[in-house]
DNA sequence: GTCTATAATCGGATAGAC
DNA sequence: GTCTATCCGATTATAGAC
């Protein structure tokens, strides 16, 4: 009937994490909400950090594959030559995301906020952990999106791949106060909706000419 | 010769917000570097929570009053008819946060980071405080850009503007580990170059057509 | 205003019975 | 694998001397 242990324990600091943060929250909140003994989090995960990265793991490895795999898939359709259209690069990238915030069975809407909080997070354990989950990723894409924009220089387009892991950061942590100050006009879409709507608006921007000051 | 306890204990309690997050810092941890004693942090703040709010004020007031001051300035340079530069109201925006995350006397890079994690923190706490102290703003900005952008529907502004504060929010926060990603390619400029990195990106995206979608 | 001392609680981790 | 009970350090907060 319920679902062992080891998977309560799992989901409960997922959805607590993602609320408050990993220092925010004790083993102790968490073995409340998932209905489990204290002493079961440490023989199942060695430690609160270990716990940490369980949880992390557990969706960014899939989300990850889901990434390259769009990545590939994009450019086994391309000829050599070819340069892709940055938007497709863009979605390769953003719609794994959205698609899995939807998805209940794999996290659902907590997960997008768990994103978010990762490149939040100013502890170092975070940041390290994520780093190491990322760095095959940022050289695929950094490589896809130089071939999309070959007229940008190699620290432009580190620079406003940066400004795009921003915004997507910002929409899988905030995205519902956006809903509050709009006053309910914004409405957070499905995933297509999603990807579309930041696709958009971060094509126009990583297509933008290098290096033209504008002054009004 | 040392300057009073009531600020050492804000100036040290910043930088360690700042680095490690509201819940990842002890007031232990924090008279520590300050150099003062517990109960002085009691007597001066309430709580730890009254502390948090104090040093969130210190720096917020100030910007949001040059941020203001910055777009009544372009408003009075602007007939009544024209519109904006979309540029210029960016740069209202950003600049003084910019300007401020250099200013050594007012927090200096520091005050980056806290910024980043203002909008980071996941605990209502934090969330709650930012808010309040930003609903003028954000009404104010709100309609300089949809004056700036006469073309786009109200909700498509929310959502711009909204990407653009994960800009922000992501490059007040990380913007260090671009350093590192890049192989120190990236260096983190002073302000009048990061505003115009960011506002040159932000502008291409803002001024993008509504809803074309595109397809490769 | 600043200190010492301490209260009262909460934190992660573990031992050992079942 | 799961539980109770407990260790022990750290934490916020306060009382009361100076």
């Amino acid at each position: 009937m319920a679902k062992d242990t080891k998977q309560r324990i799992l989901d409960a600091a997922e959805r607590l994490f993602a609320e408050r943060g990993y220092a925010g929250v004790s083993l102790r909140t968490i073995v409340a909400k998932a209905g489990v003994n204290l002493a079961s989090v440490h023989y199942h995960y060695r430690s609160k950090e270990e716990l940490l990265k369980a949880v992390f793991a557990r969706r960014l490895e899939p989300l990850n594959r889901e990434r390259l795999a769009a990545l590939d898939d994009l450019e086994l359709r391309l000829r050599e030559e070819q340069t892709p259209p940055v938007e497709c690069v863009l979605e390769a990238f953003l719609a794994p995301v959205f698609r899995l915030a939807e998805d209940e069975e794999r996290g659902g809407p907590v997960f997008m906020r768990l994103v978010g909080l990762m490149y939040g997070e100013s502890g170092d354990l975070v940041r390290m952990l994520f780093m190491q989950q990322m760095t095959e990723v940022a050289e695929r894409f950094y490589r896809a999106f130089a071939r999309a924009l070959p007229e940008l220089s190699r620290e432009e387009i580190y620079w406003r791949l940066f400004f795009m892991v921003g915004v997507m950061a910002h929409t899988m942590r905030a995205s519902d106060q956006l809903q509050l100050i709009s006053g309910g006009l914004c409405k957070l879409g499905n995933a297509e909706v999603m990807t579309a709507r930041v696709v958009h608006f971060l094509a126009a921007a990583m297509r933008a000419p290098e290096g033209c000051e504008v002054r009004g």
